[in-house]
DNA sequence: GCGACAG
DNA sequence: ATCTTGTCGC
């Protein structure tokens, strides 16, 4: 019932038989938190607020970011104050121990550098006969090294986006893969998950931590994530059809951004579906769920600003690799359900938070 | 000085 | 991306 040890429920049984409380006395409340402590504080209804029916004792605790916790403690406090009452002593300050976590990421101010605007871009044909028979896992296809200066990673990106072939067909589409990289201070943690479709089920999941071989500088984003994103690839299973990205794919200076990198190394088409624009211009957007315009970049239409849910901002979609741009924006608007990014893609979220969560509990403290 | 360049 | 404070609505 509460998260923490035997020992010390017992302890707070006793107590609470010891000074005649009844769990049947107490009434609950749980109210969202106050302060710091991140969102979850107020997403979530961690605040509890105890009553003891006979005597009245009202004791709140938010002071832990987990409701079953803030229960545990409220429970603890409310006895030392009727213990307190009882003795007739004055309500003095009780000091609890506790043990708070106060660590913070520092580290930005990366260069910025810009990708130079590619000159006289041949897409070349993909060579790509009987690909993927029948394999275990997302099998990495290609791959380079990462540890590049930033004058090398851009030559590279303008090299390999002559294999970007946005005209390419569709396969048919069974599953797809939604990718996303949070961080643990500089830690990446990459997850993939596999969604059929059109069902949008889960049917496989895979989340990897690494390390971030590349500073953050725009437009070389996929030299700091994709490592430890195909890291996780390698240990998904089954193959999905095409892969969404949580970031631009040609909508990018140097026509290949991370979701084409992606895509590139597993030899899968991807999209690319952003929250922010990075290059390029557009026009308004209609109101409606569905509605798109072009984003042009260069005189070239690089992708769509597609408003994925009625009245909530829109997302900039391109092709990663081997789509086209109305494939990419039909899968967007069609992996959409309910909420502003493609689901595949909320998916991997979700998963790499919770791994970057349950990584981080191993080293987390109990009550004091 | 501020804004602008994914995550 | 991360961090933080806070409001609104189903």
């Amino acid at each position: 019932m509460f998260p923490v040890s035997a020992e010390k429920v017992r302890a707070l049984e006793q107590t609470m038989h010891r000074l005649g409380v009844r769990e049947e006395d107490l009434e609950e409340q749980f109210i969202r938190s106050r302060g710091r402590g991140g969102q979850n504080v107020n997403k979530v209804s961690t605040c509890v607020v105890l009553r003891h029916g006979p005597t009245g004792l009202v004791v709140r605790c938010e002071r832990e970011r987990s409701q079953a916790l803030n229960r545990f403690l409220a429970r603890r406090l409310l006895l030392e104050k009727l213990e307190a009452r009882q003795r007739g002593v004055a309500e003095g300050p009780r000091a609890s121990g506790r043990a708070s976590g106060a660590r913070n990421g520092a580290g930005r101010g990366a260069p910025r550098r810009r990708c130079s605007p590619p000159s006289a871009r041949s897409v070349r044909r993909r060579p790509r006969g009987g690909r993927r028979p029948s394999r275990s896992s997302t099998r990495i296809a290609r791959t380079h090294r990462w540890d590049l200066s930033v004058e090398d990673a851009i030559a590279l990106q303008h090299e390999l986006a002559a294999t970007v072939d946005t005209a390419e067909p569709l396969p048919p589409l069974r599953l797809i893969a939604g990718a996303h990289v949070a961080y643990t201070g500089d830690q990446p943690v990459a997850a993939v998950v596999v969604l059929t479709f059109p069902a949008l089920e889960v049917v496989a999941r895979a989340a990897a931590i690494g390390h971030a071989p590349f500073p953050y500088v725009p437009g070389l984003l996929a030299f700091r994530e994709l490592p430890t994103l195909l890291a996780a690839c390698e240990q998904l299973s089954p193959d999905p059809d095409l892969v969404l990205c949580d970031a631009h794919g040609i909508a990018h200076p140097c026509r290949f951004g991370l979701a084409s990198h992606l895509g590139y190394c597993l030899d899968v088409p991807s999209v690319g579906c952003a929250r922010r624009r990075f290059v390029g211009e557009h026009g308004p957007v209609g109101e409606p769920r569905g509605s798109w315009v072009w984003l042009t970049d260069g005189g070239q239409r690089v992708g769509v600003v597609a408003r994925t849910r009625t009245g909530v901002k829109p997302v900039f979609v391109s092709p990663g690799f081997a789509v086209t741009v109305s494939d990419a924006v039909e899968i967007v608007l069609a992996t959409t359900a309910g909420y502003r990014m493609p689901e595949p893609i909320r998916q991997a979220q979700m998963l790499a938070n919770e791994k970057k969560r349950r990584t981080s509990v191993a080293s987390s403290v109990t009550v004091s």
